[in-house]
DNA sequence: ACGCCGCCGTAACGTACGGTACGGTACGGT
DNA sequence: ACCGTACCGTACCGTACGTTACGGCGGCGT
């Protein structure tokens, strides 16, 4: 036997993408205690198409996380006619997307999962959530700074570092909250509301500024 | 039988503290895959003894958790004669000591073990984690935020708006990066300049200015 | 039609581990 | 000397779950 071939590719059955929605429903329901049995139970499908198809339980977890990735891609932004009020814009969006996706439950139940088997793990679903999350938003976010430090709005030495105060900015405490088990809730309005301050105290700390800016205080 | 009445007071036999202490250094080795035998043989105590002492597996890894937290509650800010001066060091020092403690093996051990558990959980590790964590953390800083207020040093219209926002300066994404599994070098030079950088970038948000600080970029 | 293949459902196996029971030992009180 | 208490070490039980094996069935190529 050769397991988990299809794990390397991309090539995916819709019937086991079905298969891998339904961990990830198991798994925002039931955090990694899922079983091999309730997951096939769910998705109406063999044990034995689960072990050949992914291998064994953590490929399985491994799949199913990389498929949610999979998902999530966002768009990258267009870099054309260039303002402050372009820049401001892009970084409110990219802060109001960020914790829309943050605070979501299947965010939540991944990032629990990933920190569960961080500590010790072959296939580590830690450095997947690292790269599909933490860093991909640094690589979508970076052109956008670099564009800014470019056309002179922005004014930064280290472009990770300017990303990284702007990921504090705008997760603040509200990704560990969530993952300990705080009860949070995080209207629209509240989202919106945060991705523009988090954007203002950014500018404020970043920004060139000719004007002086709107409240930053909260 | 009536179970784990120790826990309960603080009344902690000094046998039981050793049997913490080394249910703690396993829990920084082995994640919470620890097993009962494994505490009792690295305790050299019998798994009955941990069973009378703690009722059950859930009830050892409460007590653990409360344990350390126990060890590490800081001493308070004095609020006497107060000056910029003694608002910027007190921040840096808060900063600086948050960050230690974050990036230490143990923190990062018990935030695993506390993610991993508040899904579903009765004796909830994650809310003695957040409590003794994030919201220690804030009941210890507003007093020095509020009288940095009421000095005038500082401008703000909500005082856990304004932790928050430092909290995000201080820790970014280093703690998710942690517990992920991120290999992450902190270096005492590291974490003294993070401190530093994150408490005047804070002033820069919130402090009322007569004079123009200095760098805060980085 | 017929055999092959992929898949479902389910039963079975092996094991790890939480929890319990019990024998043995040290010790302090009487 | 005797008993109760506390504890260690270990063997044991029950169960949950990962993993494997097997019987049956529908579709597809020939």
């Amino acid at each position: 036997m050769q397991p988990a071939v299809e794990v390397n590719e991309n090539a995916l059955t819709e019937r086991q993408k079905d298969v891998l929605d339904a961990a990830l429903a198991l798994l925002v329901e039931a955090g990694d205690t899922l079983t091999m049995t309730s997951v096939a139970r769910r998705a109406s499908c063999s044990k034995e198409s689960l072990y050949k198809w992914f291998g064994d339980r953590d490929g399985l977890l491994t799949a199913t996380v990389q498929w949610q990735a999979a998902k999530v891609r966002g768009v990258p932004v267009d870099p054309e006619a260039f303002s402050l009020k372009s820049l401001t814009s892009g970084l409110e969006r990219f802060a109001s997307d960020w914790l829309r996706v943050l605070s979501g439950t299947i965010s939540v139940a991944l990032n629990r999962v990933a920190v569960g088997h961080a500590g010790s793990d072959k296939h580590d679903l830690g450095a997947i959530v690292l790269e599909n999350g933490p860093f991909a938003m640094a690589r979508r976010l970076k052109p956008l700074l670099q564009l800014g430090l470019d056309t002179g709005l922005l004014a930064f030495n280290d472009t990770d570092e300017a990303f990284r105060t702007f990921f504090g900015l705008v997760v603040r405490d509200v990704q560990i909250r969530l993952l300990l088990g705080d009860r949070f809730e995080l209207t629209e309005a509240a989202i919106d509301r945060d991705a523009r301050r988090a954007t203002q105290q950014f500018l404020a700390l970043y920004g060139v500024h000719k004007t002086a800016d709107m409240a930053t205080k909260s």
